[in-house]
RNA sequence: GGAGAAGUGGCAGAGUGGUCGAAUGCACCGGUCUUGAAAACCGGCGUACUGAGAGGUACCGGGGGUUCGAAUCCCUCCUUCUCCGCCA
């Protein structure tokens, strides 16, 4: 949510920011913010100065009661009736004002930051850097479905009995390279000094409305009716809002927070070759890096993160590009993001792995994340995030790009994860 | 799941209808004293909105209600603790 104070005062800049969106409806979003701000504010003072009235009436009532003056404690009490039946009006104006207020804020997106190239689609993104070598492979090499199968590493007709489409079965040397690569990503997060958590994978509506999630992607997630609880579509949920409602002193900052996790996401509309094999999946396994921060270092902590990133995948020698997404891309909470794809070689397309975040202060306005500054005043920290790494399609990659004709070569910096340096039949 | 008890500021803990945003202690910050430290003493010490400021308003687990007035009474939900049951 963006804060009310800045709308105020860089009303044209962000409404000439959010143009980048791609979407028009922003700017009478933002206007009619505004408009009910005024107005909330208004309605306020109004409210105020008639509560005020009413304290001090009743705090002379009280007095009059002490001294037993009966009579003149009824008289007081009929007088401000009226002000008492005016006041529930007013405040339940109020109450209106600020949920609609509310409700406008909440469909505000972020302000994306001036390096946000402006477009709508893909095409628009910006590829800032492209690295290793894209390997030559041979006619008949295989997509990774078809490796899985015949390697038996992964079952996805299995997964369709079980549960349904995008609920792979690993087995085998499929479901020990998927740990082995869990645990080489906690121990390089690890190495970059994250503290490792284990969040729960449910969360309240609370937690989703902190990260962004609610109310507006309300349908992306599993919603269990019967106790009102979210399926974790990322770890990012439940492990930002363990800063939820918290004030942290300057000395603290940033806090570096890292987890594994399951990732359950209902992906409804997808289709096509987009959702072949691992390319896409109702539930995956993803590490997730989080950092807490003063305002002034989150873009430095963003290259770090993005370094981050870089290290593991050139430790994995696939081949990746850095993409800075366009306006229209951009995620509704993001204020930048930088998206990683590792090359496929077999399918002959880069995949996303990776995507690092600034949310600057949109998602702590929510959560009301604050730190304690140099004169003990608060003020919002910036949260970022980053998938370091998603496991589906790093895997999709690994088993494509590696394979050979007598089997699929492991990385070397995996193998004291996995216990072998090779998959065969 | 059943029965009972409880949820107050960073922590501990008073407060059961009326100058209570809340005693007191600890912690913390500033000062006096000291060569320095400790001790002692003095002062400060929740969050947010609003106002140029003085100040005003809201918040005592969440939500709702009674009342001129609620931390205090009522309803409801949540959480924690104790006992019983079940269980990885």
């Amino acid at each position: 949510m963006l804060q009310l104070n800045f709308l105020r005062e860089h009303t044209q800049e962000v409404i000439h920011r959010l143009e980048k969106r791609g979407n028009s409806n922003y700017k009478s979003l933002v206007e009619e913010a505004i408009e009910l701000d005024k107005q909330k504010r208004d309605k306020q003072a109004e409210t105020d100065g008639l509560l005020s009235e009413l304290n001090k009436a009743s705090k002379e009532i009280g007095m009059l009661m002490k001294s037993g003056d009966r009579k003149a404690a009824d008289a007081a009490k009929a007088k401000i009736a009226e002000i008492k039946t005016s006041s529930q009006a007013m405040k339940q104006e109020l109450t209106d004002l600020e949920l609609r207020l509310h409700g406008v804020l909440t469909q505000i997106p972020n302000v994306p930051h001036a390096l946000v190239p402006p477009g709508s689609t893909e095409d628009d993104n910006q590829v800032v850097e492209t690295a290793g070598e894209i390997p030559v492979m041979s006619n008949d090499s295989k997509p990774h479905w078809e490796l899985a199968d015949e390697y038996n590493l992964i079952d996805f007709q299995l997964g369709v009995k079980i549960a349904g489409a995008g609920f792979p079965v690993y087995r085998g040397k499929g479901a020990k390279l998927q740990r082995a690569l869990i645990n080489f990503f906690l121990a390089e997060a690890e190495k970059s000094g994250y503290e490792e958590i284990i969040p729960p994978f449910l969360v309240n509506e609370d937690s989703g409305f902190g990260t962004g999630q609610l109310p507006d992607k309300e349908g992306q997630m599993y919603h269990v009716t019967e106790d009102d609880l979210y399926l974790i579509p990322t770890a990012e949920v439940p492990i930002t809002n363990i800063y939820r409602d918290v004030i942290l002193k300057a000395d603290e900052l940033p806090q570096k927070l890292c987890g594994y996790s399951p990732c359950f996401r209902r992906e409804a509309g997808s289709y096509g070759k987009d959702v072949r094999g691992l390319n896409r999946l109702h539930q995956f396994e993803k590490v997730e890096i989080v950092q807490i921060c003063k305002p002034e270092e989150s873009y430095g902590l963003l290259d770090e993160m993005i370094s981050h990133v870089k290290g593991i995948l050139g430790k994995l020698e696939l081949p990746y590009r850095v993409l800075r997404l366009c306006g229209g891309d951009l995620s509704f909470a993001s204020a930048i993001t930088y998206d990683f794809e590792v090359y496929s070689a077999a399918q002959k397309r880069w995949l996303e792995v990776s995507s690092v975040s600034n949310f600057e202060t949109y998602q702590s306005n929510r959560l009301k994340c604050r730190f304690r500054g140099e004169e003990k005043k608060t003020a919002l920290v910036h949260t970022l995030n980053g998938s370091a790494m998603a496991l589906p399609r790093i895997m999709a990659a690994l088993i494509e790009n590696n394979q050979t004709e007598n089997g699929i070569v492991i990385p070397e910096a995996i193998q004291t994860f996995t216990g072998f340096d090779k998959i065969d039949k």
